[in-house]
DNA sequence: CGTCAGTTTGACTGGAATCAAAACCTGTGG
DNA sequence: CCACAGGTTTTGATTCCAGTCAAACTGACG
């Protein structure tokens, strides 16, 4: 298997999470030319201007997907992990509307837009991409519940819940831990809070026996009642990847 | 025309604004069946469970999609005008992740799925219909940033920004004005805050000159100001219709 | 004229931001 | 091995924003 290859696996593998791919399309996206690159943490993947040629992906890391306001204030809009492809929007959108910065060092691959422009000619790829843009506004639309109607606690234990979903930790169990290597910054950014109060509201869960966050790792106490406390149904992730595709 | 061709038109006008079609297409998406019904305010438009078989189109009048929160409280998530397509996303997630209802009195389009997704086999039509789903995407992304960063005021005017620019409003000078059918409430559950602080915030931009709201229209006093207040940027709605296609 | 939905106001309270400073790591180089 | 610098987490004190409750007001409508 070819370098380029690998890295796109992981891509792949959410894909057919959500989709059916027959093996035909399966080893076109495997055979997506890729310029993979190591990057450091607090890097800027995009750049300013507009039309981009290139979309990527994130093979290992965290990147952040953020907005920056007037006054300096950042949010964070979407985290990134392993398999996605935060800007695969630049596609068909040119303009960028938000940043894109990597959290952690990580291995990002670059995929020139024609490329990909060229593999949503097979119907059932252009599918796979499109549901997955709409999964992606789903996670969206639950991070504006997450601002607009829950208390700090609530809205960090959301944000945990979504992540181990979505890095899978979440069947292991009621009590489980998995590394995280978010700042409480990072957090404070990304439910619209500030650290300090990031804090505060961290120990919260800490001390109800919810979970804790420690040394780049999270520990989930009790499962279950993070969820409740999080008002959190997985099903808006899509990710029953036991089952292949819907 | 047929009935069902004209309350089509203005989703087609919308595809337009963002992508190109040629006539052949345009005739396709036009011809789409779709049962037109018109409804009132307040009424849900898609069922709870699962497999929905129909998306709906607004025609005319204004839905939104809203989460309700366990304690009861309601985030709505979105807001969709004539020429939206609110629930495309049901074509491809099948589960239901958040609920969808008229605000004001509405004519509503329902046209099948598999008239859908027949139409997606013309692959312009199917990245017009995901560069859609992205435009969504962006707009979420942009209220993600309203409800973390700005204050009350600012999270109004920013919402009335882009509604003035989605119906086309902003162009006609720097003070106009257009109809908004929005009560304080809607207004509040949009913006996440409560009733109470969203009529103070709404007094504030009035005696800033910046806008009123007044027996269901909105009165752009100063569109820079509030464009300004907003720290509004309409690109991310990809609307400059002028010019065809992307 | 009463009703009802929506808007406006006031008084009160709690939550969250801010500022500031201390404690804590973790990797670095002396 | 220690000292140190950097970033991160923790704590406290203060201020202010925004939610809640409750009540009055406005208009539209039957």
């Amino acid at each position: 298997m070819k370098a380029s290859e690998s890295a796109i696996q992981p891509f792949l593998e959410r894909l057919m999470c959500r989709s059916s791919l027959d093996n035909d399309d399966q080893q076109k996206v495997l055979s997506l030319p890729a310029q993979i690159i190591l990057v450091e943490s607090n890097k800027d993947l995009i750049p300013d201007k507009e039309f981009t040629s290139h979309s990527c992906l994130v093979v290992s890391g965290i990147s952040a997907r953020y907005v920056q306001s007037k006054e300096g204030h950042r949010q964070i809009a979407a985290l990134h992990i392993r398999g996605d492809m935060p800007d695969l929007s630049s596609l068909l959108l040119p303009h960028r509307s938000s940043g894109l910065q990597t959290i952690t060092p990580s291995t990002i691959a670059f995929i020139p837009h024609n490329a990909l422009h060229e593999l949503t000619k097979s119907p059932a790829i252009a599918e796979a991409f499109w549901r997955d843009t709409m999964v992606d506004a789903a996670i969206s639309t639950q991070w504006i519940v997450n601002l607009g109607q829950r208390d700090a606690p609530a809205r960090i234990a959301h944000l945990i819940c979504e992540l181990a979903t979505r890095y899978q930790k979440s069947h292991d169990g009621n009590e489980f831990e998995f590394a995280l290597p978010l700042t409480q910054q990072h957090i404070a950014d990304a439910v619209g809070i500030s650290v300090v109060h990031a804090n505060r509201a961290v120990q919260m869960l800490k001390n109800h026996g919810l979970m804790l966050i420690a040394n780049r790792q999270v520990q989930v106490l009790d499962w279950r009642l993070l969820c409740r406390a999080a008002d959190f149904d997985p099903t808006y992730l899509y990710l029953s990847c036991t089952s292949s595709g819907q």
